[in-house]
DNA sequence: TGACTAGACTTGTCTAGACAAGTAGTTTTG
DNA sequence: CAAAACTACTTGTCTAGACAAGTCTAGTCA
């Protein structure tokens, strides 16, 4: 098909099969707010026939949409941009800003290191060599002044070549990295454990409280995009996920 | 296709597609130790003879069994079981006496509360009615007699009506849910926190230790199969789990 | 006005085949 | 004996069609 056009970033000449280009187009139109929560998206015949595709390679490609909780589909009804409430761990991968601003406060954040490191530890981690660049940088997030998050982030310039030059002052490095691609995979480890006093003062709790410490690593185009650490007091964090194919009944249950 | 038949539980009469039999059919042999951690599985054109149904149907199982972790693919290699470390959070609902033994120590539980109770809170979480029946446990998960993990577990008698006759010195619920047929989906939050003074005392350590919260919810065969909570001290504890799609790259990086 | 039905739409599942791309083992050649 | 080529297998992707199952809307009838 001559298929939607992938918009540029690092690598993204590099040829996808039709039904993965499918899902970038339509994961980049609900991530521009062209499709918004809620909102059907067209049919399968329909984008058949707009992508001059077979209905199997649509299929595939809306399966996969919602097998990562961007979209719900239902038999005889059709296919709908997931609302703002999880239903996929992949989706949990949310913006703190929008985290903090659907608590209805007002999300800000301050830069407390912002530097390009070469020989980091953590190269291996994002696919680099040993003695290659990568970018760092540590935000602490606040919800209405509050600290509620420290963010350890690495961030692999050959996925996000100008990263170091945002300011995170107005945007947030989600907000950003997503503007360059949708999420194709992540990887996260959760633990709990005490902060360190340095980021016991950056978050301003006692020493002894429970945080939530998660590490992620996010891919795009095939490529390792960040991996970052998370430091969460525990009262102010929880983390949900959804894995394998819930039935239809699981819509109709609590939360848990 | 005169297709896999599955064995009984609860329900198991309810038809499934076949390309959801299949996958039951192969998960239920990579449980049962039939088909071993980095064993080849048949291949699509072996599955397909074997079946009676088409290739297409035979990918859509296998690309599932793939995406919930059960199995990894290669192509122009073959599928082969996944081996014991986690590459999917699916898989990562181990037992704990698998998880216990893989760090080479001995695993065993002591039953702290079982019975079977009318009218609970959780009922909606498990789909039933209010004042239905519903099975309660809780187990002390120990690692070479030291104490590691508190279990508080619901479990739906219309999946496991014979749950509450299990011998929990001899076996896991996990084991023995796992065992009536494979899990479907999972959801689960994850929190920190401090113990309650109770569960605290029950693993041993100081109530201001940061302890891992672990809720879950299991679905097998479309019905809700349990609703567990999971107590673990943070030393002891670390959750991974990989969504979307990770590619061949991802394979050859150091883990997270 | 309400109930029922038919039609038109949707997604869910399945079949059969084709070609691409990758891999491993075997055979041939230098 | 090593390298190259070939063969036979594997999975990856795509096409086209069919039928099942579900939903919604409009029209008809009592």
């Amino acid at each position: 098909m001559r298929g939607p056009v992938i918009e540029k970033s690092a690598l993204a000449n590099e040829p996808l099969p039709q039904y993965q280009r499918l899902k970038v187009h339509i994961a980049r139109q609900i991530e521009a707010g062209r499709l918004k929560p809620g909102q059907r998206i067209p049919s399968e015949q329909e984008l058949v026939r707009e992508f001059s595709v077979s209905r199997m390679t649509v299929s595939r490609a809306l399966n996969d949409l919602e097998q990562d909780g961007a979209i719900t589909r239902i038999q005889g009804v059709g296919s709908f941009v997931s609302t703002g409430k999880a239903e996929s761990a992949l989706l949990e991968i949310r913006d703190i800003a929008k985290e903090i601003a659907d608590r209805g406060q007002t999300h800000s954040s301050r830069p407390l290191h912002i530097a390009e490191e070469r020989g980091s530890s953590i190269n291996a981690l994002l696919g680099l060599d040993a003695d290659a660049a990568c970018y760092h940088t540590v935000l602490l997030h606040l919800a209405d002044g509050q600290p509620v998050q420290v963010e350890d982030r690495w961030v692999n310039p050959r996925f996000a070549p100008k990263y170091i030059a945002q300011d995170f002052n107005r945007t947030t490095p989600h907000r950003y990295l997503m503007s360059l691609a949708p999420l194709q995979a992540a990887e996260h480890v959760f633990e709990a454990d005490l902060p360190t006093p340095e980021v016991a003062g950056w978050l301003g709790i006692p020493k002894n409280t429970p945080c939530t410490i998660l590490r992620r690593r996010t891919w795009s185009l095939n490529l390792v995009a960040s991996v970052a650490t998370l430091v969460t007091a525990s009262h102010r964090s929880r983390y949900a996920g959804i894995f394998g194919s819930l039935p239809p009944l699981a819509k109709a249950l609590p939360r848990l």
